[in-house]
DNA sequence: TGACATCTTCTACTTATGTAGTATTATTGT
DNA sequence: ACAATAATACTACATAAGTAGAAGATGTCA
């Protein structure tokens, strides 16, 4: 399941809360998109026969929710990266990664901390 | 500039050797891809409008190579995925990363080797 | 010099995406 | 009970993406 530009962005004001109607989804967009409420109706339709969301009425309204994890999502989208512009390569993407960001000291710290961190997970 | 799955595909095939005609292009797409070749000139027609690719007529063929590098390409790439996904947050995107690739140990050690590399070059 | 192979350019058609209007139906405050 | 409000379903239309055929121009080998 791939979302679009637009997808991402209806999706991830229904993650941030859920179940939500059109109208709530449509007062958490960020700042600069202003859709019409029938644009955002449009997309979740689009997503409901996709089976990104589910839909549930209720009265004569419709409460949303996600079908599609914010998890998988995020998955689908890095696989797709990892095999459209690196071949399917997780390590050459990770030296791509910290080479690009030029990391601040906190930033490479950071990092490291998570790597330990996931070290004595694994070994617990 | 932002790439379409398709476009990826032609974007590889050129980045891997370059100039290149068409008919070299068509040759080195993955086994998977079973393109017309009319369909790759007109895939690379759109690249060169959209100035993603350059090409030079010698004779009655033509040439062509990427204008946009595949180390900008995959940055947008990255870029693009980060805000959608992450609300343009590194960090956050690091740790799903790691999270989500149950690393193993030399994987790992890996990332750290690269973590230090970067940081002793940042010292000098 | 003609038959083939090969290139190019144009045109075409389908499905996806982005965005929104209109008409109809339901809800509600007075 | 009715006007105003709000929700829905349907339709619409432009541009992007995916894929390829047809026709014309050019090169090439016997």
């Amino acid at each position: 399941m791939k979302l679009s530009d637009s997808e991402w962005i209806i999706m991830n004001a229904l993650w941030s809360e859920h179940p939500a109607t059109a109208r709530q989804i449509a007062e958490r967009l960020p700042e600069d998109v202003q859709w019409a409420y029938t644009t955002i109706k449009t997309m979740l339709s689009r997503l409901v026969e996709k089976k990104a969301v589910g839909e549930e009425k209720v009265g004569n309204t419709s409460l949303y929710k996600p079908l599609l994890t914010q998890k998988h999502a995020r998955k689908n989208a890095f696989s797709s990266l990892m095999h459209q512009a690196f071949d399917g390569a997780f390590g050459p993407m990770m030296h791509f990664l910290f080479e690009q960001q030029s990391l601040n000291g906190k930033q490479r710290q950071e990092l490291m901390n998570l790597l330990k961190e996931d070290e004595s997970k694994k070994s617990k």
